[in-house]
DNA sequence: GCGGCTATTGTGGATATCCGCAGGGTTTCA
DNA sequence: TGAAACCCTGCGGATATCCACAATAGCCGC
């Protein structure tokens, strides 16, 4: 990790004083905030490797709230997104959060409130990140192995010995070893059994 | 599993042309449908152990929905609840939705789509129930080990030899060896990759 | 041709795991 | 008192894992 950024709450809203007294609100409590007038201009400046969450109108000119959603989670973005709403649409609100929203907030709020769920989805995003960041680096491990390396490997996974693992495949024990210790190595581990709990485990590292 | 039987819908509604209605309109699309009509008579016959999922009316005389939802999860239930309300309220279909409610639908709905959700939670709870069956039964196994067999299999888990195991615990090795032995007899498994994969996947068996 | 990569194999030695057989001690309970 | 449960230990033998050292062969790109 290299010199990890500070997480952003991103306001994006066509409404001007909404952008200035949330941000307000924002940053007198110690969050950064990036106000965007318009879905377009934060989409065109986004990047999901970015740390923290976005706070989304529904109702803008141009591209809406929900079309952003799509359009994030499109791109492969887990960010945590609570929309804010003037007036309140139960099917709506059912769809964004069962669609992964982190919340949703109808307008007028209470500034408590409202901070405390941009903490909570700011905290979501560090432990999200922590688990792609866990599960990227396993990926990029399992990339590494040669093809024999994989097969040996899942047969180790299925507790078969390398005797076994060797007349499965007809290649002697010596070779079955070979394997094992390389792929241990490319794996960055010592033994099977930290093998399978660094295989099963979701985010674990 | 001794004769499942089949998963029921419990529709909790005061009104009896509700019951009427959507019972008929369940029971002809082949589902089973069991009408309460008050949270109160559903809560005295309920048994968390019974498949099925929930239908359950916001507004209700005597007890409301959503009471009858909190009681539900400290009884421990885990049942899929769809919400109905003829009024819809955005700050309670949130907060019901992530309170772990699997939906919420507003009154009139369409007949197609409140089955198709019928059907999706009837699923879900199938999935759930397999799920915990899983570890329901390790949790079983991990309940007959004693203390030592237990101190050994932290360690086991935790890679380390035996030769380690034993000194770290001042005992023999034959004795860790033992020990060994009998906790894979006792959860079920051969050897130490298996049982690292039985403890750290979170519902399969 | 040469180097890098992958797959393969054998030898010999060391360590680790597994277990039958045998035995002992302590605590609890009927 | 005897049985059950748990913990502990040694011996001997068998199998499994691990690896240094050494070597061969095939494929591919430069």
């Amino acid at each position: 990790m290299n010199e990890p950024t500070p997480p952003r709450v991103h306001l994006v809203d066509d409404d001007e004083a909404i952008r200035d007294s949330l941000g307000w609100l924002l940053e007198s409590r110690g969050l950064i905030c990036r106000p965007y007038a318009s879905a377009e201009e934060f989409l065109a400046a986004w990047t999901p490797a970015r740390a923290g969450c976005i706070v989304l109108d529904i109702r803008m000119s141009g591209m809406s709230g929900p079309e952003m959603f799509d359009q994030l989670r499109e791109r492969g973005s887990l960010t945590p997104v609570i929309f804010l709403t003037g007036h309140g649409d139960v099917p709506m609100a059912v769809a964004a959060i069962k669609k992964g929203a982190f919340d949703f907030v109808e307008k007028p709020f209470n500034d408590n409130e409202l901070v405390n769920r941009v903490v909570d989805a700011l905290a979501a995003d560090a432990r999200q990140r922590q688990a792609t960041h866990s599960a990227g680096s396993r990926q990029a491990q399992l990339a590494r192995l040669t093809a024999r390396e994989r097969q040996v490997m899942e047969l180790i996974l299925a507790g078969k010995f390398n005797k076994v693992i060797a007349d499965e495949l007809n290649i002697s024990m010596r070779t079955v070893e070979v394997h094992r210790a390389n792929l241990f190595e490319k794996m960055g581990v010592k033994t099977a059994v930290e093998l399978a709990q660094r295989l099963a485990s979701p985010g674990k590292d």
